[in-house]
DNA sequence: AAAAAAGTTGCACTTTAGTACAACAAAATT
DNA sequence: AATTTTGTTGTACTAAAGTGCAACTTTTTT
C-alpha cells in the first residue's frame, strides 16, 4: 500500500487517487457507485486520451467497428476484453469493486 | 454530487466512501488499481455478508455451482451478471471505473 | 464417525461476445 | 462543396459464457 501524507486535503486526495474533476473516473466515483454505462465510460476515457476509435482499435488488436459497438452498448464487453482495451489501448487501469451497504 | 465536509480526515473519507479497512472494496482500492481477481472479490463480499453460495444463488436466481465457478475463476462472469449478483444477491453496488495515467 | 451442509466439478445445451469485413452515415478538413 | 476522416450498422462465423442438473468432495455439525 502506498504511503500518504495525512495532511493531504480531501480534494488533493481525490485528484490523485480517484481522478481530476471532469474526468470519467472522478465522475464515476462522485456519482456514488450508481449504474455505470460502460459505453460512455470507455468513450470518455478514449476522448480524454485524444484517440480515434480506429487508433484505439489498432492498439489493442481489434477493429473500430467493435469499439463503436461497445461505446454504443450494442455489444456487452467482457471484463477481460475491457481490461485489455483499457490497458493496451489507453495505457490505463480498469478498476472494479463491490460496495456493500 | 454529495456534499462533503472539507474537514473530514483522510481515513474518515476512505472509510465512508471507499470502505472500511479489511473489507474487499477497501483492499481493492488500496492495492491501487491493480489486477483484480473477480472470484476472490465476490467470495470476500459474500462472506462479509455471511451467505453461503446456495443462499446467494437463490437470491439472484442462479445456482450454487455457477457461483462456485465464478469464485474459482472457472467461468468469466459477464458484467451484467455480476451486477445482478451484487445488487440482488448481496444488496450492494458494483463499481467499475477507468483510471488513466 | 455419521450425517448434514457447503462447495466443486463435469456434461450438455443455448445464448452471446469476439472477430472480420463491407457498406453506409456523419463530422471534420481542405 | 468535395474529400477525407471518423464513426455506425449489418451479416456471418466461432469461441466461450450462461444455465441446469447430477455426482462427487470437502467441511462442519451433531
Amino acid at each position: 500500500m502506498q504511503k500518504i501524507k495525512t495532511t493531504t486535503s480531501l480534494s488533493e486526495f481525490k485528484d490523485k487517487h480517484i481522478g481530476k474533476d471532469g474526468t470519467a473516473n472522478r465522475k464515476q466515483h462522485d456519482e456514488g457507485y450508481q449504474t455505470f454505462k460502460i459505453g460512455v465510460l470507455l468513450q470518455t476515457a478514449r476522448q480524454e486520451k485524444g484517440l480515434t476509435q480506429e487508433e484505439l482499435a489498432v492498439k489493442c488488436g481489434t477493429t473500430k467497428s467493435y469499439i463503436s459497438k461497445i461505446e454504443n452498448d450494442i455489444k456487452e464487453v467482457r471484463i477481460s476484453t475491457l481490461q485489455k482495451i483499457v490497458e493496451l489501448g489507453l495505457g490505463g487501469k480498469l478498476n472494479l469493486s463491490i460496495k456493500l451497504d
